[in-house]
DNA sequence: ATTGTCTATCGTCGATCAACGATATGCGTC
DNA sequence: GACGCATATCGTTGATCGACGATAGACAAT
């Protein structure tokens, strides 16, 4: 439709070059999407975010899913580091680990 | 380590309930977020972003993979909405879509 | 119309995800 | 020490990803 003929114009410009160190840039942006590339592990997080402190097992209460699920989806975001467990007793109470959120939200905001 | 004993302190708090309308949210943002969830798609989108307009194949050269596996890259990133693509002659030049990538730090900022 | 170029799609393969039930582990209580 | 509860891990299954080469499709130029 929006067919441009003949001149190139400012199409595919050459005059920037990709700099190679954001490639750990990249990595480390990637890694936390990830993350929160699960609607489950969203609402994990706004869960979490929502409460002022942690919390438990009532986060399977709240999802649909498993206990084992939601287990792994714990594992997943802690293993981003978007999380963090402390067991307290028998139980285990999770919060949000603010300083990876604040990373994931400077790069975000920083694309 | 950080054992706590009796009380059962702030932790587990059911004083707050989790809004189901944000279930949709929390799609919206995993579908974001999925986009961003691979290296190479977050380096393909900085690379648009580096650059004041589109770009076409020249993303194959600054990526070290196939052809056929960058297409595939930016279909992912097409269907998400945050890239665009416009045909020019037998090219193609992609583009950011600024709406959709202010809707996806709008996310992320209001976690 | 044929050719060459650029991009998208197809088909395949190995790896990983997401979900679950079942089981193991850790901890407090009796 | 045995039991009960909360959580983590294991093992399985089906679905999807990520990568590639090969091929198809669109377009400009000859």
């Amino acid at each position: 439709m929006v067919r441009t003929k003949a001149v190139a114009k400012k199409c595919c410009n050459t005059d920037e070059k990709l700099s190679l160190p954001d490639v750990a840039w990249a990595e480390d942006l990637a890694k936390l999407a990830w993350a929160l590339a699960h609607p489950a592990r969203v609402r994990i997080v706004r869960l979490l975010l929502s409460r002022t402190s942690c919390i438990c097992g009532e986060i399977v209460e709240e999802m649909t899913l498993a206990q084992s699920t939601v287990s792994q989806h714990l594992k997943i975001l802690k293993e981003a580091g978007l999380v963090q467990g402390e067991i307290d007793g028998p139980r285990v109470c999770y919060c949000i680990h603010e300083q990876t959120m604040a990373k994931l939200k400077k790069l975000v905001a920083g694309l």
